[in-house]
DNA sequence: ATCTATTGATAAGC
DNA sequence: TGCTTATCAATAGAT
């Protein structure tokens, strides 16, 4: 619909993409707002331009709301979406913490049964302990770790000692370049790769 | 676009309204196909129809995807829609805490820091915090309110006890039914308002 | 942004 | 629901 038939296949020219984007993104907006109008329905439109900015309308109902009805059709698929979101990073699970504490605050306006307190208090210890649990769990791997690092750390401590010791006493028999540089080679040299690393 | 200009209003025929909603609707999808696949971006729709049938596409990145992105601009609304929605009733709280606890299983996956885990417990203590208190505080009125009932009832009873003993002794002189009927007045009706609801 | 030639979408009819 | 066609609407290309 335009001075000529256009193939649906990817416009290569930027600019005239750019145009076109935004005269269609318009376009599939106005639309989508007539058909809300005409037939008494709702619609969300979720535009991701090729530069990743997100534009969006919905006509209807909120936003909120149709996202909400797809939601309950979709319940599954959202909630992957939703730990996946939130698996990524720790900020996401102190932000579900927040949630809760809102939760509760709302809770305690609202006419919550004893019951259920119970209920809800049983749950949050059990997420206390899990929590715990694994704070404990990934601290004994730091223990460990550290140890381990200690031990390799007090080795290479000792083999340099006695390196020492031994350039101490042969001091004056070491006179080449060479042979010193085997000795240096010699001390450091037994397992650098894993010690060394380790002390990052 | 059709044999007539269609004034953008609510159709208030029902068959021509769904011929149309199906159309449009069809139309709409296809739109967003062409704009994703013209531009390279991403687009989702969602249709709610009038009687609440929801229709949703994806072109370029899947559903769950343009959902995140929208979700990563509009974090708030996306967290307020989630507060509405779940603080509707209790059984939303249990939901939200099994989403915890499925966040802890994933966190272990992960690799969520020592820090984080700390912070994580003390949030739950809170949470564990405010959820004791309110069920102490709830069970605290409830005791209240039994003891006030006992109260109300121990009265009552003393009552009725003192007007049987009264009837006891006085029964060969009271005679008529007007008599009777005054004492029963007297004995209940008290304070019935207060006493008797309490009992349901 | 604005302007048209032209294609594309669709209202009405079947 | 699906097809046809007359008509209006969207928009490609130019400015």
């Amino acid at each position: 619909m335009g001075r000529r038939k256009v193939e649906i296949k990817p416009i290569e020219n930027k600019s005239s993409r750019q145009v076109t984007f935004c005269k269609r993104r318009n376009g599939l907006i106005e639309k989508a707002r007539q058909l809300s109008v005409l037939c008494g329905s709702s619609v969300a439109v979720l535009i991701v331009s090729s530069t990743g900015k997100v534009y969006s309308s919905s006509s209807g109902e909120s936003m909120a709301k149709i996202l909400k009805r797809y939601g309950v059709q979709h319940a599954d698929e959202l909630k992957n979406l939703e730990l996946t979101e939130k698996t990524q990073n720790y900020r996401s699970l102190k932000e579900l913490l927040e949630t809760v504490q809102c939760k509760l605050e709302e809770a305690k306006v609202d006419n919550i049964s004893i019951e259920s307190l119970i209920s809800l208090e049983e749950q949050f210890k059990t997420a206390l302990s899990l929590t715990k649990a694994r704070k404990t769990e990934l601290m004994n791997d730091l223990v460990k770790t550290l140890q381990e690092k200690e031990k390799l750390l007090r080795d290479e401590n000792q083999i340099l000692a006695s390196q020492l010791a031994k350039m101490g006493n042969e001091n004056e028999l070491l006179e080449t370049e060479d042979e010193r540089a085997m000795l240096l080679e010699y001390s450091s040299g037994n397992n650098p790769p894993e010690t060394l690393p380790l002390l990052k």
